[in-house]
DNA sequence: ATATGATTTAGAATTATTCTAATTATAGAA
DNA sequence: TTCTATAATTAGAATAATTCTAAATCATAT
């Protein structure tokens, strides 16, 4: 998604398309990482001509979870991270660098493995609507 | 596990058996709950004859960790909880309420899941040492 | 030009957690 | 037992991430 695209998508979200809002999304949607706010408030302020405050990030970062073009990801303790894939999908920990790296979905076991729990768990019926994998451990070459 | 059991499982493990380390294990041995430290403290006080505070239920949460009686949880933002279930199993998150349920693990799913994810990720390979799924729903009568 | 409402701002407040340095408790040696 | 070394606990300060507040600024429609 470029700059131009994006512009059109705030507006069809009824966000006005602020520098600010921008360059955050932006930023997020050129990244392969998951930055924290106050990382993206560091690369964002190096971007832009006019000074910005950390709650604008903050604001902005709550406005694009809820619009729905990035998401939260927690798998560290009091730390959120943000992800500009909102597709389905999971993520791998590397536990030696901390480092998280996307992971496809696979469709065919997710069937089976919400199907899997409704049946595992009978005295209480769950209407599972989303799910998220997180997998720890190490890159080896 | 009941107190007696977790003195000897204190003494085993080379950690002094203070009444706060019992009382904190205890708590938590006894809820199907997943609670936070704050509500931990909350319990723990009421309980013990004598004052507690908070930093020493955190360090004891520490330690109960490490030596793997507890499990820390991360669903939620800037929040961390606590579970006695130190089997391999996930989590439910009643997206009405914030409770969390336990749901147990599928052995023979888990390592299709395992594979799955080696093979769609041949980039990088990945040494899988554990993973934890958290579902998101609600639950149905 | 001007008013209205939305956005951004700096800094204060809040929440969860960790740190610090002093005090107290515990277990083992005398 | 009493003593001693070490470990555990404490209150409160410090820190980190986030949210709140109220004022200032901006964009847009009149």
């Amino acid at each position: 998604m470029n700059n131009f695209d994006l512009n059109k998508y705030f507006l069809e979200h009824n966000l006005k398309p602020t520098p600010q809002r921008l360059t955050i999304a932006e930023y997020l949607l050129n990244t392969t990482s998951h930055p924290t706010a106050e990382e993206i408030y560091q690369a964002v302020a190096k971007k832009l001509p006019m000074p910005i405050s950390l709650a604008t990030v903050y604001n902005s970062l709550d406005i694009l979870v809820k619009v729905g073009i990035i998401k939260e990801v927690f798998t560290e303790p009091n730390k959120v991270r943000y992800d500009k894939n909102i597709t389905n999908h999971h993520h791998f920990v590397n536990m030696q660098t901390g480092e998280i790296i996307d992971v496809e979905p696979y469709e065919l076991l997710s069937e089976q493995l919400v199907e899997n729990y409704l049946l595992k768990n009978p005295k209480q019926k769950f209407k599972i609507s989303n799910y998220h994998i997180t997998f720890y451990g190490e890159l080896v070459e």
